[in-house]
DNA sequence: GTACCAGGCTTAGAAAATCTCAGTCTCTTT
DNA sequence: AAAGAGACTGAGATTTTCTAAGCCTGGTAC
């Protein structure tokens, strides 16, 4: 079960081109020149040996091939796209679950972060844990931890808390610690004062 | 209409690897090497967001979300794979359909290459034509001409039958210049003697 | 317990793919 | 006839991807 097809880049770039009839009109929309549609769209029509597109100065044409392959490719688009939100919704707008060290509860604020009405767009549920495998198993987003971890692929943040010496650390997969939940929460730890 | 989704080279690393439940046979299966392929699935795990293996010593396993990831992404390469063949079967023993020139009909041994035993097996249709039209829409794949055109990107290959000194001219899409169905072809014109 | 093996990880640098830019061409519009 | 739109090309820059070599962990044989 090895599959065969081409480019990814030359499918997307064929894709937006035949649904405006445009190089331009696509570019646009990739967010690219129109040189690079117009090469990518050649490679793929070399790699399959066929022409896709009839070039008129007015613009663009499908061939018969072209017109029968769209549909397809926009179908496979379009479980890409769902089969993808489906296990990972755009990290934009998405909550993260934060999972808090037993250790580390007595050391904040009561209740913080879950009355912390800044954090409230960013924290869908809080966990009293500090077991890292619901890190790994995407159980958990974040683990705030009151001892450092050996686990060198995570992504481990060292935070302290305003006037306290000791460390709390911020633990994440590395594909989250950049964004801009992580931050928010990062950065409303710094400024909480132990209490 | 605009369709969001990982590389794709990601997601094959990612198919291969959990069919395989191993980097090191997907890297196999792919023809690069383990490094290449760990590094695929990291940097999809990255812009998901989410974890989709766990890395134990004695290899892969999914993770939840993995396990539910896999399906659609198999689904939607199954749909590629289809849609290209049906589009454009793999050029390996691919048949032209050919267009001759009526000037050129004359210059050549009477029924070849209708006849030719050694072409049999490249050459699906010959037509007598010397409309350029036909090349771009796919309904032929190349064209004997009696003379040169100004299409600048349609790839254009002089042959002198043998003892004759005047040029055939073998066009074909660029994408099909150099397969081995056009050599064969060329190849064969040049040793051809005129009658 | 120690050596060895398998498989995954990391990093730097090499290699390949892709993009941009600037200029050209053709046809259409003024 | 001149200007405009849209596509093409080639060179060079940029980005992505791959390889190679060495590390780390856990399992297995002695």
């Amino acid at each position: 079960m090895t599959y065969r097809f081409p480019s990814l880049n030359g499918l997307k770039a064929f894709e937006a081109a035949a649904r405006h009839l445009s190089f331009k009109a696509a570019a646009a929309e990739l967010g690219v020149t129109a040189g690079a549609v117009s090469q990518q769209v050649k490679r793929l029509e070399m790699s399959l040996g066929i022409s896709l597109f009839r070039r008129l100065p007015q613009g663009l044409l499908l061939t018969r091939e072209g017109a029968a392959y769209l549909p397809d490719i926009s179908r496979a688009f379009d479980v890409l796209t769902d089969a993808t939100e489906a296990v990972a919704p755009a990290l934009n707008g998405r909550k993260l679950s934060i999972g808090l060290d037993p250790l580390v509860v007595g050391r904040l604020p009561n209740g913080w972060p879950r009355h912390s009405i800044e954090l409230e767009p960013y924290i869908r549920e809080i966990r009293v844990t500090d077991d890292i495998e619901l890190i790994w198993n995407n159980e958990l987003d974040a683990l705030l931890l009151a001892r450092q971890t050996r686990h060198g692929s995570l992504s481990e943040h060292a935070v302290c808390p305003n006037g306290n010496s000791e460390p709390i650390y911020f633990i994440t997969r590395p594909g989250l610690a950049e964004c801009r939940q992580s931050r928010a929460i990062v950065e409303a730890l710094a400024s909480e004062s132990a209490e």
